[in-house]
DNA sequence: TCACACGTTTCG
DNA sequence: CGAAACGTGTGA
């Protein structure tokens, strides 16, 4: 009988890595070579500095306690808005690719069509994102030697959904949204 | 490099 | 259609 997993695995290490210096340099190197292909900088609204990843955004307390609201929750992020920046249209944002990780297939873009390519992490707003511990009873937990897979209940719910769909909601208010609201 | 997690494919 | 396994990418 072993003696419960400890929260899982165990994790070791904490993942936190919150950038917080704030490091105003808007100038790019490379010219303007729009990426904006690349899922992740889709996602990267918030980001303009490209290093915040928002894996674990404000896994805090999502009770709107106050909802920091100002974005703040993480404080820090958004208030070093170049005044600058604020001035530009929404769609000349242009993210300035935030430090390409350097994905090993970001040459043709992949995403075309089909396969997405790409991993994507966890929106980390989702009930199951914001689970700290896994079940440990379900396969996934039991199997993760094998299946490599997060705990169900862990499983973020966007990349449930849009496995390999992107954009499939939000547009057609009354199309079979097919979001469904969940029997609940 | 190892470990963890997502994506895909195959079997049930 | 769903679950499990495999393979791969990303992060530390």
């Amino acid at each position: 009988m072993q003696p419960h997993r400890t929260g899982g695995e165990g994790k070791q290490h904490a993942r936190h890595g919150e950038h917080a210096s704030s490091q105003g340099q808007e100038m790019h190197h490379h010219h303007g070579n729009n990426n904006f292909q690349s899922g992740y900088a889709a996602a990267n609204h918030m980001t303009k500095q490209g290093h915040a990843h928002q894996d674990m955004l404000s896994l805090s307390n999502r009770s709107s306690s106050g909802n920091g609201g100002g974005g703040g929750v993480n404080g820090v992020n958004m208030s070093n808005f170049p005044a600058g920046m604020l001035g530009l249209p929404p769609g000349v944002i242009t993210n300035s690719s935030p430090c390409p990780s350097t994905s090993p297939g970001m040459t043709s873009g992949g995403q075309g069509s089909g396969a997405s390519k790409r991993k994507r992490k966890r929106c980390g707003v989702c009930a199951p994102c914001r689970r700290l511990i896994n079940c440990g009873v379900c396969s996934a937990c039991r199997n993760r030697k094998t299946g490599h897979q997060i705990c169900k209940f862990r499983k973020c719910d966007e990349l449930k959904k849009k496995a390999g769909s992107i954009l499939l909601e939000v547009g057609d208010t009354h199309t079979h949204t097919h979001t469904d609201t969940h029997t609940h």
